[in-house]
DNA sequence: AGCTTTTTTGCAAACGTTTGCACAAACGTC
DNA sequence: GACGTTTGTGCAAACGTTTGCAAAAAAGCT
């Protein structure tokens, strides 16, 4: 054993008051180079096994850890995925919109998992036009998830042209640059239009902002059946903070009440929304108005009558997410990930 | 203008390949030192108006940004603030509670307002019982906010006695040495009981795991009204799984169904789950049974009947947290903040 | 025992900032 | 114009790791 790093003049076993803060301080207790512990503490085979427990159970019982930010900077990886929420369109959406939030969840766990930890940042796209390149370039993450494009495509293709480790939940566009997982919204607007048909609708609208991506194509694709079926569809604009749909809900229930027969709600809140409305002016569910939401929350199955949605599987898409990114990491040049979704029959349409 | 580091032979102004990276490369096309750079970008009095005006404009024309992580390792301070939501007694909580997660989306407005990062770690404590002491000494946070002391009370003692920025989020306790935020849950426990008796409930039954102290207070609340008001309560132990809450509510009427008339959920999540089931058995709320929630979820007002329930701020519970991590980031040993909760007479009782 | 090969260790140079200190330049003041 | 003050810069030493390289120690082979 070198002797070089032996401790100076403590015999006596005292009551540490905790002095080992550093790599070079366990190495003085160890008797060995910082090398060494550095080596030790990350499992390598260069060390000798024997001290290399040794310096593992030394490390364990002083609590030690080694100093991630040194340990980033020397190594050029922090081992942290950014996870962007960008509150474009409607500031207040993310916060009353629970997907959001699970998504988030099941996030975290799937990173912790891989062992990356996860900051998030929630951006507000027209208060700072840089948000994506300052997060990247902060040199504070490895790769990033961005929940939601919002009305921000543009700029996340321009980012992504330069930078790898980026994936993005939302709906993927023909062509498009970005690697991009979500749910098949399209496919999913279709079903939702066909159940309100085959339920015995004749007159659809659809609630929702249309200028989030994902919105539009959901709208889209209701259009192409009620095209198809010769059937009438329109596009009602509503915002997403909560009291703002309700009132532009109940507007236009009061002005156009007669017209439809047939809902197609752009999303599980929004349709919980209408279905209140709904109730105030009495009109039932579905006896009068077929209503069909999109997303199929956990609080989807639990309204009254429970809500028929067409359901995105959040933990598949929290898993997509991280292994892309993570495959991105390495170095491959991953293709997008576009998710079925499901109809949900339950009792409003 | 000193000319000692102007960028050897290039006399064009060419497009270029974006070669700045760090400060020291943007000092040498500026024609200064990398120390009157970092001065320059930090806004510093030090260093002359104009230079620093243009080492900014520079700056941002190259899209820089100086190093995060190295900034940190120098300053010793990362300007990221954790936030770990130990799931403690039921794994399943959070990704279904609706309540942390829009805690959380207000936290992070609130971190980001003030200049702050977030990060966010979801934990195990059984499997992983140095959660808190392994993020704290990982170096990468400033300081830490848990939310929800779950059954981890007496490791968040031990480890506030020697560590300052820590703020929890949960219940207060008489003589706890940690510095915590919530409602008085106590007395939202004993605003619920009041309510269901003055709405003419006899018999009551508390619904809810009563592990984490939150809960428990809530009973402890609920419990000291009825028994000065000589009404009898049960404890009824729930999970926080959805499905094991329905089936444990399900169950538990199936056999007492007579034995009363009024119920204090120990969430507003709970509650839901007790008007899914209560419905199913044709139990007329508040006819036959009154119910109380706590929490005051936005769903609540949706409800059918639209639930009566105890609100905490989380809003004001948010910025709370931040207000007095900061300040104890300043070396302030704050008091906890206890706020009161509201009673919100809906439908249910 | 002498030799080569393999394992194990130490040394020192990075990683990209920030900042105390010292010096240079510019500015007043008599 | 000589001398204090202020103001603005540059220098170089940290911050705590990791890692290529070289040297030392151990092991294997005639």
């Amino acid at each position: 054993m070198n002797k070089k790093y032996a401790e100076p003049g403590e015999g006596d076993e005292e009551a540490l008051p905790r002095p080992i803060r550093t790599i070079t301080d366990l190495a003085r207790v160890a008797g060995v180079s910082p090398g060494t512990v550095s080596r030790a503490l990350a499992g390598k085979s260069l060390v000798n096994a024997k001290t290399r427990d040794r310096i593992q159970a030394l490390a364990r019982e002083h609590g030690f850890q080694p100093n991630q930010m040194a340990s980033a900077l020397r190594r050029q990886k922090t081992g942290v995925i950014g996870v962007a929420i960008p509150l474009g369109h409607d500031r207040q959406q993310q916060i009353s919109d629970s997907f959001f939030m699970t998504l988030l969840g099941h996030l975290a766990d799937e990173l912790t998992e891989k062992g990356y930890d996860l900051m998030l940042r929630r951006v507000i796209p027209e208060r700072d036009e840089d948000w994506l390149d300052r997060f990247i370039r902060s040199g504070i993450i490895d790769g990033v998830i961005v929940i939601g494009q919002s009305d921000q495509f543009d700029r996340i293709e321009e980012v992504a042209d330069g930078y790898l480790p980026m994936v993005v939940w939302g709906n993927h566009q023909e062509g498009q640059r970005h690697c991009v997982v979500g749910a098949d919204n399209r496919l999913g607007g279709r079903l939702a239009a066909e159940r309100l048909i085959a339920a015995g609708a004749k007159r659809l609208a659809f609630f929702g902002d249309t200028g989030p991506f994902e919105f539009a194509a959901r709208y889209a694709g209701a259009r192409d059946v009620a095209q198809a079926m010769g059937v009438s569809i329109t596009s009602v604009s509503t915002h997403l903070s909560p009291e703002q749909t309700s009132k532009e809900i109940s507007s236009f229930l009061a002005e156009h009440r007669e017209e439809i027969d047939g809902i197609f709600a752009a999303s599980d809140s929004i349709a919980f929304a209408c279905m209140q409305e709904l109730r105030k002016l009495d009109i039932k569910v579905p006896g009068e108005i077929k209503l069909v939401g999109f997303d199929d929350l956990p609080i989807a199955k639990q309204t009254l009558p429970p809500l028929t949605t067409i359901r995105q599987d959040i933990e598949a898409g929290a898993h997509g997410l991280v292994d892309l990114l993570l495959r991105r990491l390495q170095g491959d040049e991953t293709e997008s990930l576009v998710m079925p979704p499901r109809l949900i029959v339950r009792e409003t349409a």
